[in-house]
DNA sequence: TTTAAAAATGGACTCTGTCAAGTATTTGCA
DNA sequence: TGCAAATACTTGACAGAGTCCATTTTTAAA
């Protein structure tokens, strides 16, 4: 069951080496962009194509496997961690990323006020701040000016 | 007060054409984006580079004057209306964005569970769905199907 | 009116991500 | 096990959004 390529058969999804090595990644380094997850395959099993790599998260992600979040600014993140509605705290300085579990409740904003009409299938929450080393950053180039 | 020169000297930020012209547009089309505004400050003043649309909504956003946000995998859109925290709510096929209030409160999703250390400065709360054209669409083409 | 500081211009460039054509793998079936 | 069809992967060109930088122009204060 959580084997990856039991995983990937149960979703009628063909195993390739580069699906496996791509999921490995994505579960090894959470918040990876598509180009870290590159490298990392790239360590693992010698080499990936950036298209295969777009290929794969997309397959995955449609699949509900994994799950992109793409931040203002950034470049697309990839999770491991999925169906749980949890959400982000982004770093505005370094872009570093963390889950956080929203205090509202479990699903948290999902109803808007007056949905205007529309379908609405997902609300995405996105924290912004400071994380402790670039607050640390800032207040010793602040003191010494 | 509500006139846009003296909105900027109020900050201190110098009154040029461009600044105005680019407010202008802004608060005529809201949800825009940097291109769309580039044409419809060209509409009105002749002529503007693209760094100086980038340089001058940087600003403006900078000084809260307008606000800047940028749905996943579209272009960051511009609006007029700051300080009261509303949402938006994107259509996943056309890119179409309305704004919606929350319907938790006053200032929703605010408050993480766990802040990990981080200061957080903003709560940005995404509606993804489909909006009723692009439902309408969708419709006739799987009955004809 | 002069001048220093700030902003705008124009053009090259980077970074994510996509498209398309050809080659290689996987899988189902004999 | 071997083969054929479907599916993936590779390579390279391309596109959109935004940034960098050197130069010219404009602003605003003296």
């Amino acid at each position: 069951m959580s084997d990856p390529a039991e995983l990937l058969r149960e979703h009628n999804i063909p195993v390739t080496a580069q699906r496996l090595a791509v999921m490995k990644a994505v579960s090894d380094r959470p918040h990876s962009t598509a180009e870290s997850i590159a490298e990392e395959v790239r360590a693992g099993i010698g080499t990936i194509s950036r298209q295969a790599v777009y290929n794969v998260l997309g397959v995955l992600s449609d699949n509900g496997l994994i799950r992109r979040i793409q931040p203002a600014g950034l470049p697309a993140l990839y999770e491991d961690r999925v169906g749980d509605n949890h959400h982000h705290l982004v770093c505005r300085t370094c872009g570093k990323t963390v889950d956080v579990d929203c205090a509202v409740g479990e699903t948290p904003c999902l109803t808007a006020a007056g949905d205007a009409g529309y379908e609405i299938d997902e609300a995405e929450v996105i924290h912004w701040g400071t994380c402790p080393e670039c607050r640390k950053e800032s207040d010793s180039k602040a003191s010494s000016s």
